[in-house]
DNA sequence: TAAGAATATTCTATATTGCGAATATACACA
DNA sequence: TGTGTATATTCGCAATATAGAATATTCTTA
């Protein structure tokens, strides 16, 4: 596989590698939402949520209609909810060790 | 799900988000290689190579062994294939959209 | 048209990341 | 013990990411 192709990839789980963006994803997997709604369930600043949207959208990963005032997001390919659902598992098989990260990245999520 | 769990899956996210580690791990697939050979495959700098490594050590995400001189990397869980797996899959049928991202990605990776 | 609500963008400060160069450490073997 | 090979760590710098404050834009409705 080519470099180029493995910079995709990466910048896709870029925009995944935030605690927020992950919840907004996890919001959204119940179907669309507008702007407010999810900055209500998450509790983030609006300018923030703004921002994090930004990057989704610019991944094409999540896909915004207008609607009068508002402006109503989803997910654009139902296979990143498996990504994350895969996710989910690598999770629970790796329970032993990520308790022992939860623990250290609640410190510091960095390596250095 | 609460914060903490999100702040993990979004540390391993940020694992995977680089394009030299996703080529390490695909290297990786058909079984564990010295830290040497990974370097020869992916033709990168010794201690670049080495810092990705410790990235991905620190989220448990390889294994090493050590054997005399070398040192011997794994996947240690087989999961996080499948995690590689879907994306494949997510990269296929968004192939248009895809395709448009290569080149802007090509330009900058960034948002701003 | 004016005011208010919803959303996006810009700005600024700070923190984090990624790279190469240099250095350190660990092991093998003469 | 000394030398060479494999790997890891540290350092300094440039680039990027994140947050909140301030501002801009777009739409609705009086």
């Amino acid at each position: 596989m080519q470099e180029k192709l493995r910079t995709y990839k990466a910048s896709i789980f870029q925009a995944l590698s935030h605690p927020t963006r992950i919840a907004i994803l996890e919001v959204l997997r119940d179907g669309e939402l507008s702007a407010r709604s999810i900055q209500e369930k998450l509790g983030v600043e609006q300018a923030n949520l703004s921002q994090h949207l930004a990057i989704l959208r610019s991944r094409q990963i999540v896909a915004n209609r207008k609607d009068g005032n508002q402006v109503f997001y989803s997910i654009r390919n139902p296979v990143l909810l498996e990504v994350l659902d895969v996710m989910r598992r690598y999770f629970q098989t790796n329970l032993a060790d990520a308790i022992q990260m939860l623990e250290e990245v609640e410190c510091e999520a960095s390596v250095r």
